[in-house]
DNA sequence: CTGGTTGCAAACAATTTGCAACCCA
DNA sequence: TGGGTTGCAAATTGTTTGCAACCAG
């Protein structure tokens, strides 16, 4: 595993870590490599991850694949994760932070699966008003743009065989 | 506090079949029954199916779910049916009609699994905005709604041991 | 006829689980 | 020490594909 090292500094960087900690506690459950390794790597990537990729980061000295799933269940659970689906059968995974940027969306190139990050959301005066009309509660909402990039519209018609599972029409 | 006032049952009954038969053609694709029957039965529902829901209702005298997965490509291709994913791995799909229910969304109950529809919609000028903001060309967007229903919400407290798969808990 | 389609089975890929060894609290 | 964790392998489940038989145009 990595080595820890000193870090107790207080910027950003650090709360994921100390965050884990404290929740972890609560629920009687423990800080692990795996876990403390899958949070770091989050942390450095501010882009969505499937777990393979993940796995494939963490693979020198990493863990197993089906301990990252495990792990991402846990996270997830405990909100510090945030799962993402974008069409193509693939979960993605993206660290939950404390500042503005906490809740944003994504515009995905449906030509080569990049992926922006937007900032802008709106819609939880909508969550609001959803929640009301329907009686529901607790409610939030996902919400995702597709596109087609700049570069993919100048890009040609290149048959570039992508296969029918990435986020992908060309 | 919006009752879906009117049943959307019929009015649009008799559209799919003869715009698939139309937009067939123009592919040279061909009109057969297995098509026919998995939009009769989109038709009926108004909400959206899994490929094995699909696959169950068509039982008698039914085709291969293999069929099933390579219609539902071909239709969402040509764009008659639209694909959703609720966060528990498995695609959903709906018919997508013509009038004004064409552009909706979902609230789907974390606990139950049941799924509302929401007709409200108010992205389109996202889009706008979101596609200009960064060069983006053909931009359409996602937007689920998650929360717990009413009964849910009596039925006892579920936390958040949400289930793995099944959006569903309880 | 004839190329698009289907059924069936096998292949794939993503995700989950059983279990013994292992490790943090 | 003990119960939560991990690695490994096998099992599941969702989805795709190869191929021969089949059918709509």
């Amino acid at each position: 595993m990595k080595p820890s090292g000193h870090s107790h500094s207080h910027d950003h960087a650090a709360e994921p870590l100390s965050d884990l900690t404290s929740r972890l506690r609560q629920k009687s459950r423990r800080i692990t490599g795996p876990r403390q390794a899958i949070l770091d790597l989050l942390r450095q990537h501010r882009h969505p991850m499937t777990n393979k990729e993940i796995h494939a980061a963490l693979a020198d000295g990493g863990c197993d694949l089906a301990t990252i799933y495990r792990s991402m269940h846990l996270l997830t659970e405990m909100g510090m994760v945030k799962r993402f689906d974008f069409g193509d059968g693939v979960a993605r995974f993206e660290l939950v932070t404390c500042d503005e940027h906490a809740h944003h969306h994504h515009l995905i190139c449906t030509c080569c699966a990049e992926v922006v990050e937007i900032d802008d959301c709106f819609a939880a005066e909508l969550e609001a008003r959803v929640a009301a009309a329907h009686g529901f509660k607790s409610v939030t909402h996902k919400l995702e743009f597709f596109g087609v990039c700049p570069e993919c519209q100048h890009a040609g018609h290149s048959h570039e065989k992508r296969a029918r599972k990435k986020p992908c029409g060309c």
